[in-house]
RNA sequence: GGCGGGGUGGGUGAGUGGCUAAUACCACCGGGCUGUAAACUCGGCGCCCUAACGGGCUACGCAGGUUCGAAUCCUGCCCCCGCCA
């Protein structure tokens, strides 16, 4: 914000900057003319704390923040820790809680561990919304939202859409446009990112700023708004995001990674392309032709795909390791290296205590009991493998459980150190020896 | 404030006294087929005990009540939606 320039893009790295993965810039020209007068912008990206993730779609916004941190600019980005607490209307009409202060705290502590996986630390100013919002008083508020509309507000899809089939809009969610907008205006934004779904919460707080005759914005005019395409989720149709469970975390471990992104839907993969690798466009005209033409299995580009995206969260190293490790387990059937079965360790005496991490599709667990007869049920239930017992035990049944690469169909087993249980396609639990291993290898 | 409609399992939505742990569809999980894709197909989908047969517990907004028996009937309360004011 001081005496240092922006670089001033060639015009490819311009058109690269203003087209990939970009679904709208408005207004186009204020924002092109502001990244060639070379001055340094400031870069609103702002995050909901509502849960300690960031997902591949956040990711999108981020791949080009950094591009133009590259140039010189500086990302603001500001923690919506204070509307977080009022609760947020989420796409699906569904509000999202309240969260306590607290919540917030560490949901926001664990984002910005993240986020700087892709942004530069030099170029990143943190900022959150209670560093205006405490201050405010009832009176600004009420100013503030005196500023605007009833029908303003219903012009947002979103209230509109709930409106229309008359499901509850609470009043404070009309608020929250305001708050938002106004945090541009607190941290003078010249850009605002974000998705498609945030066209008009980014473009009130254009107006909000040139109400409050800020001149801010790439032409003195307000911010610029720049949106990315929304990433579709793991589902195959809707947007990505926490509260669906159809997602990538960045920080996911690289063989989980990976795993999910073999299973993203054909259809999607050339998305996954455009959005969050920096595979040349040309090539990626080549990967549709190929699949359109059937002249290459899918699988080979989903493959490449999956790499370059590990590679960028983690290390290449950690990519062809998944992808080995992938091709091991899923496409040979066999059982995964021991290395990988380290996550969540866990050690059970007898069948007493439980204690455990994150289960998810590439879950994997290390059980320590002496060798002998077991209820596999109990053990896979214990073990998180499984979210109940009788779960478990219906699993057992539909042949969903092996030991060793053996099917399993009784409902007790014995068990021997060593042992490897798999439950489902990428459950997988190994049995270590109760007295010796004690180790916390990971 | 008045009148009317409604609250059922993750979602939509049947069910109006026992045959209902509760139809159907979606989502989800698993098997098969495959490229861990999609499509397709078969199965599952409250929890706990049991190797199994089987048994127990909890559940249809909340709290009571009627009944041998209630998601279904009665009473009170809470919440949502619409119309009017």
């Amino acid at each position: 914000m001081t005496a240092a320039k922006a670089r001033i893009p060639s015009d490819e790295e311009l058109a690269h900057l203003t087209t990939r993965a970009v679904a709208e810039i408005v207004p186009y020209q204020e924002f092109v003319d502001g990244l060639r007068s070379g001055r340094p912008l400031r870069l609103k990206q702002g995050f909901d704390p509502t849960r300690p993730v960031i997902t591949l779609g956040w990711a999108v916004g981020m791949r080009k923040l950094r591009r133009l941190q590259n140039l010189g600019h500086t990302v603001v980005v500001v923690i919506g820790d204070w509307t977080a607490r009022i609760g947020d209307p989420s796409g699906k009409s569904e509000t999202r809680p309240m969260l306590s202060e607290e919540e917030v705290k560490a949901n926001s502590d664990a984002i910005l561990r993240q986020f700087y996986k892709v942004l530069d630390p030099d170029r990143t100013e943190i900022r959150r919304q209670s560093e205006w919002f405490d201050a405010f008083t009832l009176t600004d508020i009420v100013r503030l939202a005196a500023r605007f509309t009833v029908a303003q507000m219903l012009q947002r899809d979103d209230f509109a859409q709930r409106f229309q089939e008359h499901a509850a809009i609470g009043v404070h969610e009309l608020l929250y446009p305001l708050l938002q907008g106004y945090d541009s205006v607190a941290i003078q934004a010249d850009v605002e990112f974000g998705g498609t779904d945030q066209k008009f919460n980014n473009l009130l707080g254009r107006e909000l700023q040139r109400m409050m005759g800020q001149k801010a914005g790439p032409a003195g005019q307000g911010q610029a708004v720049f949106l990315v395409p929304l990433l579709v989720g793991l589902d195959g149709s809707k947007k990505m995001s926490q509260s669906l469970g159809n997602y990538i975390a960045i920080d996911d471990p690289p063989h989980e990674m990976y795993g999910k992104l073999m299973s993203i839907p054909d259809s999607l993969m050339l998305d996954y392309f455009e959005l969050l690798t920096d595979v040349p466009d040309e090539e990626l005209a080549f990967i549709r032709k190929s699949i359109d033409e059937r002249s290459a299995n899918p699988m080979e580009h989903k493959m490449r795909l999956a790499r370059e995206i590990v590679a960028q969260f983690h290390t290449e190293l950690a990519a062809k390791d998944a992808e080995s490790e992938f091709e091991r387990v899923f496409r040979k059937r066999e059982l995964p290296a021991p290395k990988i079965l380290t996550k969540g360790e866990l050690h059970l005496r007898g069948l007493g205590e439980e204690k455990s991490e994150d289960t998810l599709r590439l879950a994997s667990a290390t059980i320590a009991l002496p060798g002998g007869e077991y209820p596999l049920a109990k053990i896979i239930h214990q073990s998180q493998l499984a979210p109940s017992a009788t779960e478990a035990r219906r699993l057992i049944e539909q042949g969903a459980v092996e030991i060793n690469g053996e099917r399993v169909t009784d409902q007790t087993a014995n068990l021997e150190p060593g042992d490897i249980i798999r439950v489902g396609k990428h459950r997988f639990l190994r049995i270590v020896d109760a007295d010796k291993d004690r180790s916390t290898d990971g």
